[in-house]
DNA sequence: GTCTATAACCTGATAGAC
DNA sequence: GTCTATCAGGTTATAGAC
């Protein structure tokens, strides 16, 4: 079959939001989906071949998720609520964000690999700049769109990060009232 | 030497730091610090035995730094400052904050590893919310000091693990000017 | 406490048939 | 595209001598 390449993906990108690229096995991976695993080689050489795929994969769906935000008309707040809404779907399942899984990873990562893990956090901080900037006028904050944007992306990667271990919502939910907290 | 023990759990703990409890075998511990394998299982007989000893010594060390920062007769404002120092400090030589990294790693834990690693989040977001109670007229915000400590214990643990991906310290600045933002 | 030696297993990766 | 078979190397962990 020619899609066992995204049924491969597909099964990656959960596997590794739960245990990481080092916890996975091109042996476990191949078995899940039906397949050998040097049949997993055909499709991706190293695993490295794999990591590039699962980066990019998960970086275009997240981002066209936020542009379609981006797209409706509405306040800040209700696009963030969205937004937060995005992240609570990743929370469900004891998964991380794949970025910030792969993020804990980076030495064992190749060089390409890192190059599309900075551009994930650059993008999502990148739209949440650019929402705070059309909305200033909504924002209750010293702080730069800029740095707000930061202290965002970090504080749903922590909160991700943390409520797993914990088995809960708390930080999460801390940081959406934080978020709501700033604006008028 | 009786010694060895302290020495392993020293390069243990920064060896986990940077590549995670997965990267370190029992091999290259040994080596580094220059002894056999089979001698690093005599002290620590598995591996979550050796996760165990790092997570109550980063536990004991860390919060001894904290308590000693409660036991001066500072303001709210500097006792964070000190406090963020102590949390740049890790932030030095790509390193994660242990915990930080094993949550990462959760799926991998024995049991015990896991209730340790839940007390050290619940001990540092205690200390920050006594803190915050305490200081209550400093304080510049509608949030909860517990809404509050858990915002800052997940900022932190997310600014270093994204801080690292970039190889600078923005999202560290932006969660220490997010802070100052709060008091007055 | 440290050593040598080894068991038992898992890993990424490749060669070559179909 | 998928398979069988295999290689070379890594891993945790243990037995038993010193």
């Amino acid at each position: 079959m020619a899609d066992n390449r995204q049924k491969l993906t597909d099964v990656a990108q959960s596997s590794v939001q739960k245990s990481g690229l080092r916890g996975l096995s091109f042996r476990t991976l191949a078995n899940e989906v039906g397949i050998k695993s040097s049949s997993v080689h055909y499709h991706f050489p190293e695993k490295s071949d794999l990591a590039q795929a699962l980066i990019e994969q998960y970086t275009t769906t997240f981002m066209a998720k936020l542009e379609a935000i981006a797209a409706e008309p509405w306040s800040l707040k209700r696009k963030l609520t969205a937004f937060m809404a995005v992240i609570e779907d990743v929370a469900r399942s004891d998964s991380l964000c794949l970025c910030g899984m792969l993020a804990a990873e980076l030495e064992s990562l190749s060089a390409e690999n890192r190059t599309a893990l900075r551009r994930f956090f650059t993008e999502m901080a990148s739209w949440l700049t650019r929402e705070l900037s059309a909305h200033a006028d909504e924002v209750n904050s010293d702080l730069a769109p800029a740095d707000l944007a930061s202290v965002m992306v970090s504080g749903i990667e922590g909160a991700l990060l943390v409520d797993r271990v914990h088995g809960d919502t708390v930080s999460l939910t801390a940081q959406q009232r934080l978020y709501t907290s700033l604006l008028r």
